[in-house]
DNA sequence: CGGCATCCAATCGGATACTG
DNA sequence: CAGTATCCGATTGGATGCCG
């Protein structure tokens, strides 16, 4: 089978992109593989570059990322102690696919807002009218 | 700015990509647009189609589809009601980027179930020991 | 500095029952 | 058929405190 193919994702192959995005699609990780793209950081680094995580979620995300084998994880035993993450070559390609919906979301996020307010506005309208004229 | 550049992405920009991610990241949503390529359909279709997913999780998620203007919803009210859900022109513009992450998955795979499987032994194996000869 | 353990609140999602 | 409403368990993620 060609995964380039017009229809090419069965039930199998729908699971897969679903698993993938579920663990990507996380509160952090996109976050922290862009703040990676390029060059290396370690982890206060990363801390200060993401904005608002936690230093539990970082550091579950970083082993989560570790264990599929999207960044590799460095430690310099000096004192004060410094670990530095690393993109590895799957982890970069896999930046690039989420780049692309990255694109997406810049591209087409008016609309969707846009979407959004036309809908809640319909919302509002449907669940106010105590009388039918509100 | 261009989003085509190989660093595009400030801070501000990760937000909206870590958001778009969040929402088609979830358990059930990508399965839901992959079924919805090429065809409308209607919602017991879905919930025939998508195997597993509860009546509750079809309809929020179509809701939330709705909502972002990915999905039209277009109720017939015949005996038996029909509602069909189609993609809208955004949805299918979505389905592309998707798509190319769905390719990714199904690329490497393998690679990420290897990199998990070293990962976890190495794991096991630390934790084992409990006199230095396990 | 980097990270683990614990506790706790909020959210997610499944099962079930009921409605137009 | 296509929902809505409710209950409840599972998971997520933040705050805090301790350790090497």
């Amino acid at each position: 089978m060609d995964v380039t193919d017009h229809q090419p994702m069965h039930s199998a192959g729908c699971m897969r992109v679903s698993k993938l995005l579920s663990r990507i699609g996380d509160k952090w990780t996109v976050l922290v593989i862009m703040l990676l793209r390029g060059q290396s950081r370690r982890f206060s680094d990363l801390k200060r570059g993401v904005d608002g995580i936690s230093q539990r979620m970082l550091t579950l995300t970083l082993r989560n990322l570790e264990r599929d084998g999207l960044v590799t994880r460095t430690v310099t035993p000096s004192i004060p102690p410094r670990v530095d993450y690393e993109l590895t070559e799957l982890g970069h390609s896999l930046a690039a696919p989420i780049q692309a919906l990255g694109a997406w979301a810049f591209e087409h996020m008016d609309r969707i807002d846009a979407a959004q307010a036309t809908y809640d506005e319909k919302e509002n309208a449907a669940s106010s009218p105590r009388s039918g004229i509100p």
